[in-house]
RNA sequence: GCGGAAGUAGUCGAGUUGGCCAAAGACGCAGGACUUAAGAUCCUGUCCUUAGCGGUUCAUGGGUUCGAAUCCCUUCUUCCGCACCA
């Protein structure tokens, strides 16, 4: 069947707004829900994987307003940091990459002039967010409310913040070290590359910068160690002979370091100035002073040092690294060192590695050891080498520092594990001025602007005081008494709230955001300012309509609507707000807050989340502190990989529903699996789910359609409360926000019941106009427009996007009326199954039911259940107390005993439908049926019955709820 | 390393307060119906065995229990977070 969806869609779209069922409005009398998803960072178009949690939040709220609340959802976006930026800057010089992914995601060419620009950036996806994504999904969301956070009044409502999380002494300032770009400021380093062209996977590491005086030359060599701890092991020093090496001044001492480390240094220390310049073949046989250590150690020449790590120099410590113990053996070997650099045989003997710490499963020198275990000496291909070193560098360093113990050479720190001597023992070294801490990165990290970054320190840098033990104890608190689903998301999330510590909330350089309100040099960091943001949607209305102006918004504005605090008409003097607006204004915050469900993807677990949380509970009072937090996990490319946006593999959204219709994805997303799985984008799938739906459509239709009508059965009472029941299986599913079983019962298990109701030769148009009225309004939450198409064909009233879920009826609700159907399933399943195992042709079958006695046991058990007394001794005392019963003596006494097991294991309900049920007459009602579906002719006896055919003698094995059959 | 999650039939995935679980649903596959236009629809089947019985399963090996996919421990494997990144 063709059907534009597209058009249907937006007809249903156009009628949803033309009623403003979207728009949320303070209705005192009524409960209110309020569910957000986190708002997206502008970073381009988004792909079919983000509307996964934007589309609960809809159904979600759909399921809620046709459940009796009034619903506000409010959606907007967030443009704080630098991707618009730097986005805009390859729009402006015309990147290739970057133009052909806009075009191919319908950006139309003349835009691209104006998007060299980054707040046009900003508007542009604000537009393609609202209007490709969700408007086109069919959310009921109040765009009215929709706010960016570069909009001038948001950045009243950040700046109101943080004079609050001031004033609860919240902000402080301190050092801090961040990776940085010379022109661009802060920027972040992490495997999305979203500030980077190069280095995404780069740690920052702490290094211990170990100074060794060199007397001859009065100078320090410096080197860059990870493993302070190994300094009792160092026997000599390795610089590069065929390069320069920089002289620094460094409060007033010389240093000697690479070029590249000379400029890191005077990003992270005070007063460092250029000195001169050393080649460093000069280096090499000077004698220096190894720190701790107190030795005098010889400099080597060594290749493998990397001018662009650490300072470009290196300590040898051969007995715990393994390309210090290759390389020594190698200088060792090298007739240059006499010959060319003039190094006395006796300095050269001299240098033997020293053992210094134990390792389980290593001998004194485990450098060598591990070498010798990977058979690096055979190795021929050097990549292989270098990988194998690598390797070997690594195990040997693990097992170091689980296992390893310092020996007794270690003078103060002899005894103890390598884990806690190397902090003791940078520690020491940096107390008594022969080593620092400085900061590298430990790869080559190149801004979106092409130049290298480093690590800078930064002074005076602000920061939130997420440590602060009273306001993590509270939230804790609360996240203990809040829904939060996952349920390892709830036990997890007390444990990163511990962990939180200051977070640096500001940045300077090229951003966009807020000011910081204390010092605008400073600009307000992405994470800080969406932290709070919620309630700002039940003021940004005001904002939008021109009611009120950003430069009204002042401090007191925002304490009165939302803190209470203050004399309205003093605050309305001061901004020039009506009195009764700020009333207003205030009576819909306190109205709409807490929020009841903030929804997001798991990446906001340990970020977001939290953070969102303890803004929450540092600014506002007890009763506005979130009610739930649902996480969503992904839809992923075919490689399990998140889908990238910027690698541009996923199809376009709008493309997507073009395709499949708004409500297949919809039902894809609800239906795929549980919210917390990843799953796999495949079109086929959603291709599937397409199909679902148009059978489901036509089978209305079909029902609308059909003239024929007959007289109400067994089977309306059947079909009739399998719906009803439906009805509290999605009341009790949606209780728990779960819209995968919601799906699964409205768009399998209804349609399934419809199938059968049909196949049973249902007719009765009440019963189906019953039924589909339950049917279709059940649809809304996640089908909505399909929905309200066949609301509209079965004629019933407005919109089904406004009505109300009817209650489970339950008079409707019969257990007998259910058994009976699954009874009569089970019998045509047996008969098919036994005919499978029969040679030849089947012609006829007999169903024997049990026999009386067996039906009197079983109501006395059911009964003896009900009251809690069955027990197989008890029943069979009670069978054999009946004179009729005893006749049957041991046949009675299994089978009760078999009954009594039987039932303590069975659902009472379905037993005492059994046990009301007249077997043999439904059997005979159900005859013509079960002859058409197995295509066999059909009789029906009672195992009582005189004259019995029953050549096979099956009969006797006939139980209640499980008729004897016999085939010929 | 630290912390967390998970391993279910050909596949995706339900089921995890222990019992009604040979284990939902979908997909795939096979047979049939309808038809020969459809990535259509509808039935039936899909661990082994078998007149509906029974047997053996839920990564692995052990344990607790009258009873375990579900609880405890071994081993193996996979995935995720670890901070200034939304």
């Amino acid at each position: 069947m063709a059907r534009d969806y597209a058009e249907m869609e937006a007809k249903w779209q156009k009628a949803w707004a033309d009623n403003r069922l979207n728009e949320a409005e303070r209705d005192d009398g009524k409960p209110k829900f309020m569910i957000i998803f986190a708002y997206p960072g502008i970073t381009g178009f988004l792909h079919v994987g983000h509307l996964r949690g934007y589309t609960y939040a809809d159904a979600l709220g759909r399921y809620k307003r046709m459940t009796g609340y009034n619903v506000m959802f409010p959606v907007g976006t967030h443009g704080t940091g630098n991707g618009c930026i730097s986005l805009a800057n390859k729009i402006a010089r015309k990147d290739e990459k970057t133009v052909d992914y806009l075009v191919r995601n319908g950006c139309p060419e003349s835009m691209l002039e104006e998007l060299g620009e980054p707040m046009k950036v900003v508007e542009y996806f604000n537009e393609v967010y609202q209007n490709d994504y969700w408007r086109r999904f069919g959310f009921l969301a109040d765009f009215r409310r929709f706010t960016c956070t570069l909009y001038p009044d948001y950045a009243k409502f950040i700046e109101w913040q943080f004079t609050k999380l001031k004033e609860k002494d919240l902000l402080i300032q301190k050092p801090y070290y961040a990776p940085a770009c010379p022109s661009c400021g802060p920027v972040a380093v992490d495997p999305s590359e979203t500030d980077l062209s190069k280095g995404g996977l780069a740690e920052t590491q702490e290094y211990t910068l170990l100074k060794f005086w060199c007397e001859s030359k009065q100078f320090f060599l410096v080197a860059a160690t990870l493993r302070p701890e190994t300094v009792y092991g160092q026997v000599c020093f390795w610089a590069r002979p065929d390069m320069d090496y920089a002289i620094v001044s460094v409060n007033g001492e010389k240093w000697v370091v690479a070029p590249e480390a000379a400029e890191k240094l005077k990003l992270q220390f005070d007063g460092v100035e250029d000195a001169g310049t050393i080649p460093g073949k000069d280096l090499i046989g000077l004698m220096c002073r190894a720190p701790m250590l107190h030795k005098e150690i010889p400099v080597f020449p060594a290749d493998f040092v990397d001018p662009a790590i650490g300072t470009g120099l290196v300590t040898s410590v051969p007995s715990d690294a393994p390309a210090d113990w290759d390389s020594l053996e190698k200088a060792k070997a090298n007739p240059d060192l006499v010959d060319v650099y003039g190094i006395s045989q006796d300095v050269i003997d001299a240098v033997q590695p020293i053992s210094i710490i134990s390792i389980k499963g290593y001998g004194d020198f485990p450098a060598k050891d591990i070498m010798d275990r990977m058979k690096i000496a055979d190795m021929k291909d050097p990549a292989k080498v270098k990988e194998a070193m690598e390797e070997a560098k690594k195990t040997v360093y693990k097992d170091g520092y689980h296992m390893g113990r310092m020996k007794d050479v270690c003078g103060d720190f002899a005894g103890l594990s390598v884990n806690e001597a190397k902090d003791k023992m940078r520690q020491a070294m940096v107390d008594s001025g022969e080593a620092v801490i400085f900061r590298d990165l430990n790869m080559e990290v190149v801004c979106r602007c092409g130049k290298t970054v480093h690590i800078r320190r930064i002074d005076d840098q602000w920061f939130i005081k997420y440590g602060d033990e009273q306001l993590t104890a509270d939230t804790k608190k609360h996240a203990r008494d809040m829904f939060l689903q996952p349920p390892e998301f709830y036990d997890n999330v007390q444990g990163t709230l511990d962990w939180y510590r200051e977070r640096a909330c500001v940045r300077l350089g090229k951003w966009l955001g807020t000011k910081f309100p204390f010092d605008d040099k400073w600009t307000i960091e992405a994470i800080s300012d969406s932290t709070l943001y919620p309630i700002y949607y039940t003021i940004s209305l005001y904002a939008n309509t021109k009611q009120i102006e950003a430069d009204q918004m002042k401090p007191e504005f925002f304490d009165y609507v939302i803190l209470e605090e203050g004399n309205v008409d003093e605050v309305s003097a001061s901004t020039g707000i009506p009195a009764e607006l700020l009333d207003k204004i205030k009576a819909d915050v306190h109205y709409w807050y807490p929020l009841d469900i903030n929804l997001g993807g798991k990446e906001h677990m340990t970020v977001h989340f939290p953070v969102f949380l303890m803004n929450h509970r540092a600014i506002l009072p007890d009763d506005m502190q979130p009610k739930g937090i649902l996480v969503n996990w992904y839809v992923t490319g075919k490689n399990k990989d998140k889908i990238s946006k910027s690698k541009g593999g996923a199809q376009p959204i709008p493309g997507a529903v073009a395709d499949y219709g708004a409500d297949a994805m919809r039902l894809y997303y609800a239906n795929v699996a549980s919210m917390f799985v990843d799953v796999e984008w495949d079109e086929d799938l959603v291709f599937n789910y397409k199909q679902r739906l148009e059978r489901i459509v036509s089978t209305v239709e079909e029902l609308i359609a059909s003239e024929e009508d007959a007289p109400a059965g067994s089977i309306d009472m059947w079909l009739l409360s399998r719906f009803n029941t439906h009805l509290d299986e999605i009341r009790s599913s949606m209780e728990k926000y779960d819209l995968r079983q919601m799906t699964l019962t409205v768009y399998f298990d209804m349609a399934a019941d419809m199938r059968w109701y049909e196949r049973r030769g249902g007719k009765n148009k009440a019963t189906i106009m019953k039924a589909l009225r339950i049917w279709i309004n059940s649809m809304m939450p996640v089908t909505p427009h399909i929905a309200e198409e066949l609301w509209a064909m079965a004629g019933f009233e407005g919109l089904v996007a406004s009505a109300q879920l009817p209650e489970c009826d339950p008079a409707a609700v019969s257990a007998v009326a259910e058994y009976g159907e699954n009874y009569l399933q089970s019998v045509i399943s047996d008969v098919n199954e036994i005919r499978k195992m029969v040679d030849g042709d089947v012609t006829k079958t007999v169903l024997y039911t049990a026999p009386g006695w067996k039906n009197a046991i079983y109501k006395d058990a059911v009964a003896m259940a009900e009251e809690g007394t069955l027990g197989i001794p008890e029943l069979t005392k009670k069978c054999m107390a009946d004179p009729e019963l005893k006749k049957n003596g041991k046949a009675v006494s299994d089978f009760a005993k078999k009954t009594a097991i039987d039932l303590k294991r069975t659902n009472l309900a379905t037993a005492k439908a059994l046990a009301e049920m007249d077997e043999k007459a439904f059997l005979v009602s159900a005859k013509d049926f079960i002859s058409a579906e197995t295509g066999i002719t059909v009789d029906v006896a009672g195992a009582d019955d005189e004259n019995l055919y029953d050549p096979a003698n099956k009969a006797r094995v006939a139980t209640p709820g499980r008729p004897a059959i016999y085939l010929e």
